[in-house]
DNA sequence: CGCCACGATTAAAACGTAACAATCACATCT
DNA sequence: AGATGTGATTGTTACGTTTTAATCGTGGCG
């Protein structure tokens, strides 16, 4: 079940084999033929560990992701396994569930499998674990992240623009108190997306630091439903509220709901990513639309090049820009 | 950076090094701690492809699903990934979009890449793939799909029970004309679920033979839309649908929402997998829960005592039980 | 005091492939 | 006819680890 097996099987040495497998234009048609039916009759497959060891490097690369239970993630994981495939790569998955240590453990399996290259929303801002791959050779692109140097590839969308278009629309509603319900402060587009939110406030003539700021510890629905449960608990609701994400906004929404709220009557609401889900909720969420495929594909396509040909491989940050999505949930 | 330069450094043999890093138990402590900071001085990390070429087996799994985009599969997914990563392997993801040849193409990375398993949710009832990658030592658990034969493990949730409560429900409220709006024929969970909605016309003392069918291409919220349409286009629309999965039974709500027909005022609907989003929808979603997390993590739990107990493991099909949750989109 | 047993360590061979230089067959040209 | 070039194929070596059998040193026992 070797290389050695086929050459036997075909009457040509091991190395013919192999160059029927790697560089097929190298040897003439005839005995492609009689390799490639030897192949078959064999049910030969490659052995890619053997090989990655010879050549030095795999077709692998991986992806670590933050939450692969968020749709937009999904979405970027289709536009990156779609690419791959096309180009004969696999994709090691790896969710960091936010969490530091599980991040590490990933990036650990991706260098002990030896990945070409590795495409990764972080966690958070230490670019040491990064630095560390590079040197092992190892291409990184980051992924709905700016690229902290020039001399690495970063795809990423403007989540500054995208905070002030959700609170500039919200102000044009009329909005007078404003919050902002965040995730955990070490996740960039959180900032960025706050940010984005204090310039719209400033540019309408008030003061950013009125921008109240109700940071949970996950992105996720369910945080959503709790930080309704302390927005209730408060004196008084905001009049308007920018969620960091979709998966928060629909939690604060049913939260709100189940507690007689009206949206958009009492409080106007905003999301973030615009996933497919938005437009299917009880009100149908308005949001900030990122090119989310793309953004999977583009870091992806970066990412090849820079394995592929890293002689003439520039670095490139792509910045995408989003759109303002206006549905019911917002006046 | 391989282990020889670890144990120059630390001043022991290559194969210490090596039995530091798989069987600590075998070396003395005093050289172990040398060995170790020897690894941690120099950043070593374990050459995966060196480590399955020899040892003749890897440490990673490969899981392939029909649809990452649909929340069902990515709570199967973060189960896998949850164990996996407790086990110390690593997860491929292939997702097969239901066309066969992908699945294909990703069967044959799994073998290239000489996964010690496979977990797979199949796209048609095809076995032979599968015995093909049993043959070369890779074990095969079958994800949410019963088990072909005795010699295999398998993890499903019963979708006879699943479909024949989806439509008792709907029967319970008056439903006359039901059709039941599917996916692919070749797709088995469809096939069962309309097996049991078939057994529980026949147990109201109905004809099972007048169950509509309208099997859409895909199992997406926009392949519901499109069925929506069908449906509108049709003479008259039958009082109650039964959708294969949640994602067609929110494009059908959407369709049909937008088209002014009143759920459930007109038409009862109810949907099947109880994803996060059923219960935030326009109109919230009747289905047919799935302990889908379960299903991926019990799962690996089998193919993972396959992998690393060949001898003692004996082969187990576990089937769920699905639970009727009953919210507002059904009478 | 010599022998044995035992735990710890090592030397060496193998896993399957890729890549390079070397060889070969053959045809073209001088 | 001999030399030269070309394209196709091959032999060999190395990749980094695991594993087995062999070796080493130490202490206990007869």
């Amino acid at each position: 079940m070797s290389i050695k097996d086929v050459a036997a099987l075909a009457g040509v040495s091991p190395g013919t084999v192999s160059n029927v497998l790697n560089r097929p234009e190298k040897v003439a048609g005839s005995t492609r033929d009689r390799v490639e039916t030897a192949i078959r009759q064999l049910g030969f497959v490659r052995h890619g560990s053997a090989s990655t060891l010879r050549a030095g490097h795999s077709r692998t690369v991986g992806l670590s992701v933050i939450d692969i239970g968020n749709p937009f993630f999904t979405d970027v994981a289709a536009g990156v396994e779609d690419l791959a495939s096309e180009r004969g790569y696999a994709v090691i998955l790896g969710n960091s569930s936010g969490s530091r240590a599980k991040e590490e453990r990933n990036l650990l399996v991706f260098a002990e499998q030896r990945v070409r290259g590795v495409l990764i929303t972080p966690s958070d801002e230490d670019p040491v674990r990064l630095d560390l791959l590079r040197e092992r050779g190892i291409a990184v692109v980051l992924v709905d992240h700016p690229a902290e140097r020039p001399d690495q590839c970063a795809v990423a969308v403007n989540d500054v623009t995208g905070g002030y278009m959700a609170v500039e629309h919200l102000l044009s509603g009329g909005a007078g108190r404003i919050a902002y319900v965040s995730g955990p402060a070490s996740i960039r587009q959180c900032q960025d997306r706050r940010r984005g939110a204090g310039r719209a406030l400033a540019a309408a003539g008030r003061d950013p630091l009125e921008l109240r700021e109700l940071a949970m510890p996950a992105m996720t629905a369910a945080a959503g439903q709790q930080a309704a449960a302390t927005l209730l608990a408060g004196d008084a609701l905001p009049d308007a509220l920018f969620c960091a994400n979709d998966l928060l906004a629909l939690g604060v929404l049913r939260g709100l709901l189940q507690a007689g709220v009206r949206v958009p009557g009492d409080v106007s609401l905003i999301g973030y990513d615009d996933i497919d889900f938005a437009s299917a909720s009880t009100v149908s969420l308005s949001s900030i639309r990122q090119p989310t495929y793309q953004l999977g594909r583009a870091a992806t396509e970066l990412l090849l090049d820079e394995c592929d040909n890293p002689a003439t491989h520039a670095h490139q940050q792509v910045m995408f820009q989003p759109d303002l999505v206006v549905r019911e949930s917002t006046r």
